[in-house]
DNA sequence: CTGATATTGAGAATCAGTCTCAAAATCCCG
DNA sequence: CGGGATTTTGAGACTGATTCTCAATATCAG
């Protein structure tokens, strides 16, 4: 993400506190700049570890406050693949994932059709639908060829 | 599911330990005929529940380890919706969810043309599809329009 | 600047799930 | 039908992820 586009956010980031009632605090600011700045999907322990060394001593708790606000706040997904821990993500235009059983390397997409199809298949039973989650798991264009060694 | 349906299913998971070298158990039989009499979805917590009252003292950890044998049979799917704890389900013939986020109902569906839809979204990024899980969030025909009285 | 209020971090607590291990059950073999 | 080697069991300890508690500290409106 750009600079400005990281700038942006965090801006967003204070109005909300500020209109929440919310104090915007120095480990708060940390984690979102830091957040906003990398790209792809984090567990909210590569971020304490990573901010851990730039600000003196914050807390796992603070780590996790504030990821819970930015999701609040609309900035940031948290996603839960498999059955590990969360991963959070900056939120981008709506996209699903592509996920390497073998790697764990992640692809995102997006496709219309199906989700228009989605649609369809949400109205024949009567829900409205909110989101949706579609993962593809599979063996990316690396790991794919390699398996053939296995079992 | 019918009595004869959960019948052999038994006998299959009997199958499955025999020539896997394993025993046939009072808890594991306990627990695989619970499950395929049910239908729907269920946690490890509301099997170890049920059975503690028909068998004196099943250990949750039997009941994980039961899970998991019957998952490695392939008569059980272990579903990870939301984050919360897993749950279990009887194998049908593929299907994705539809989940209510005010009741928790699921329904289940499946289609064809988005599973088209998908293998030609896994081959553009090279990715070899294994498996996929789509889940649909939103409000089922009872909790949609009493929403409206909310926030 | 100051006080009311929000926030922090450390560590305890929780929750789902796994591991350990001694006691008990299974079942292959004669 | 017995062993007896092998597997399984349950209780409880343990794990990893996350949340809670609470006294000390930081923020910010006035």
């Amino acid at each position: 993400m750009s600079r400005k586009a990281a700038h942006d956010r965090l801006t967003r980031f204070h109005e909300y506190l500020r209109t929440s009632g919310l104090k915007t605090t120095r480990q708060r600011d940390a984690i979102a700049s830091w957040f906003f700045e990398v790209e792809g999907h984090h567990s909210a322990d590569d971020i304490y570890r990573q901010l851990r060394q730039t600000i003196s001593g914050v807390g796992v708790a603070t780590v996790y406050r504030t990821l819970r606000l930015l999701c609040d706040a609309g900035l940031v997904h948290e996603r839960h693949f498999g059955d590990g821990e969360a991963l959070y993500e900056n939120v981008a235009p709506h996209h699903d994932h592509c996920i390497c059983t073998a790697c764990g390397s992640i692809v995102e997409f997006e496709n219309p059709r199906i989700e228009q199809l989605q649609e369809e298949v949400a109205e024949r039973y009567g829900f409205k639908l909110v989101t949706h989650k579609m993962e593809l798991y599979g063996l990316c264009k690396k790991c794919g060829p390699k398996a053939k060694t296995a079992t």
